[in-house]
DNA sequence: TGAGTGATCGTA
DNA sequence: ACGATCACTCAC
């Protein structure tokens, strides 16, 4: 589709209170949004294929899990900024977070439709520490748009968190897209 | 299957 | 101040 020029002021752009939503609605809600990025030269934009929700300090596999700190503080924000860190000294993941203050939640984007896996997300959309902390809802540099499809999607275990005990290892809280709903625009 | 990489946080 | 940990990726 055309993107926009001001996306900000478009109709499309996601607001806050689609981010207000309990993680666990807004990590499957984010399947099939186009994250756009504008980095003052050139716009690009990307559908979400693939989320995972982390969700509150009961969560063992949630970052929240040890309270709030330095780093898991965008967490505790009202949703509708992001939560960027950095793992393995390499890869930035980037989180969008959910639900109200005081509810560390975030959902890790960890695919769109051209690339697959977490670090390479954030690399395409040139995201790394500047954008903590970013608001989603109102910003010259990245949105979320809805064009209006409607996702259907798979759920599955969450990734690379197996210290977290039987229970938050298996349970199903990562989403992905039905990839025929990108072949069927 | 294992190396690379560095911010963060618990322990002192 | 130090050491363990880590929501990953790439090359072998």
């Amino acid at each position: 589709m055309q993107i926009p020029r001001n996306f900000k002021k478009n109709a499309l752009t996601l607001k806050k209170p689609f981010f207000r939503q309990d993680v666990l609605d807004l990590a499957p809600a984010l399947l099939g949004k186009l994250i756009v990025i504008d980095d003052g030269n050139q716009q690009r934009s990307f559908r979400i294929t693939e989320t995972e929700a982390y969700r509150g300090e009961e969560d063992m596999a949630c970052h929240a899990r040890k309270g709030r700190t330095k780093r898991t503080d965008p967490m505790y924000h009202t949703g509708g900024i992001l939560y960027i860190y950095l793992i393995y000294g390499m890869h930035w993941m980037t989180n969008v977070v959910a639900g109200e203050a005081n509810e560390p939640q975030a959902a890790l984007i960890r695919s769109l439709d051209t690339v697959e896996g977490p670090g390479r997300t954030s690399k395409a959309l040139g995201i790394d520490k500047g954008f903590n902390y970013k608001k989603l809802f109102d910003s010259d540099r990245i949105a979320l748009l809805d064009d209006g499809l409607i996702p259907t999607y798979e759920s599955l275990p969450r990734v690379g968190i197996d210290y977290a005990g039987d229970h938050w290892k298996n349970i199903p809280w990562r989403f992905k897209l039905n990839p025929s709903q990108l072949t069927d625009q």
